[in-house]
DNA sequence: GTCTATAGATTGATAGAC
DNA sequence: GTCTATCAATCTATAGAC
């Protein structure tokens, strides 16, 4: 009777110390490349200890990106809805995806690993259920641009989602390369850097046939 | 002197079969996920006979990356040559650079994991110069559109280089889950991608405001 | 060059005291 | 719930015959 209270508001409280350690330690180096031993120490605990909470090594690799999912879809569900025009709804959405994505770099990276995996498809398919939902709704936002006439219509929304969202991915994972680059200035300014992107892709790079001297 | 042929000709010829079995398993695992006895089985040799060639684990992954680096490299010279106006050197770059990447997997997949990596760089400064160059190229190819006055001059290369590089990344390696939505008929066609692609990189999608009407 | 056999260290997981 | 101690399996790497 008395443990009715802490069953449901603490439980969890070493198993998120565990869970914490391991998303980093997985994200960082990859299932195989991360012990049990590694994991415990990183937490505080004793490596048994972790066996208390999980049954095995899998069973907490599935709870961290079980977690990593839900926290994902959670914060990523501000980004998928779209009001007004659609570039605007884009603006916001690309801002606000490639945010979430650098505000938990650790679960981010846990994904992409997923997503490289052959073989053995461990978690494959919440990695894959993540991106669905945001894939749906850019193509969803793309296509009431279209038949709102804002947009033109000989384009394929499914294309311009996959380069949006490729072209966020990218920035996130190759923020530390670029930085060698003297000539990338938008780096460290994600919002610029997803504006312009936008931008681009709202307006294209080719010079207005009118405007044209050469 | 008479293995003076032999030394320079088929010098490495079991130490192929290992690299090749070696390239496969890191690429689809990672490589602390893959054994020496599984790179042996796979290259239908005993496990010892792999320190014959390779002092030891690490160095037999850094001889793979590095043949890896070296291949990748050489191939994607072709995509860097460009002729002619920038719209068509990019459309040029882009479909080589996508086709390159899909004829070797294995070994895109193996940079792919490195740029992953965290903490202990093992080899990422091979995964850092191949994309180099690539930057470098594409950086130049939208620069010189602009100095010729075909491409606009208001926005950044360095920027449209990553949304393409990022373009072509993303399709190469979701092209399974992609394949899984109706609606995104693609997937199979790599050039037709890359071409509507680099269209609207060039035109981009939004509506002409002479065009307008709605 | 290729093998079998094995050493030495580390791994995932368990037993049982507290 | 947390620990120490330990098992059995697996791993990297080596020794040494052929």
């Amino acid at each position: 009777m008395k443990n009715d209270v802490t069953a449901t508001c603490e439980e969890g409280e070493g198993r998120l110390k565990i869970i914490a350690a391991a998303e980093k330690l997985f994200a960082d180096h990859g299932f195989d490349a991360v012990s049990m031993h590694a994991i415990a120490t990183a937490a505080g605990i004793s490596k048994a200890n972790i066996y208390h909470y999980f049954s095995n090594k899998d069973a907490l690799y599935l709870a961290v990106l079980q977690g990593a999912s839900a926290a994902l879809r959670a914060r990523l569900q501000e980004a998928m809805d779209s009001r007004g025009p659609a570039s605007e709804a884009l603006r916001h959405f690309a801002v606000s995806h490639l945010r979430h994505l650098l505000a938990r770099p650790y679960l981010v990276r846990l994904f992409l690993r997923e997503l490289l995996e052959n073989g053995e498809p461990r978690a494959r398919d919440l990695a894959d259920a993540g991106l669905a939902d945001l894939f749906a709704s850019l193509v969803g936002i793309l296509r009431m641009g279209q038949e709102q006439g804002e947009l033109r219509s000989d384009f394929d929304p499914a294309l311009v989602a996959t380069m949006l969202l490729g072209a966020n991915v990218i920035f996130f994972q190759s923020r530390d390369l670029l930085r060698q680059y003297p000539e990338v200035h938008f780096v460290d300014t994600p919002e610029e850097y997803d504006l312009a992107m936008v931008e681009v892709l709202l307006q294209g790079i080719r010079q207005n046939p009118q405007d044209s001297s050469s």
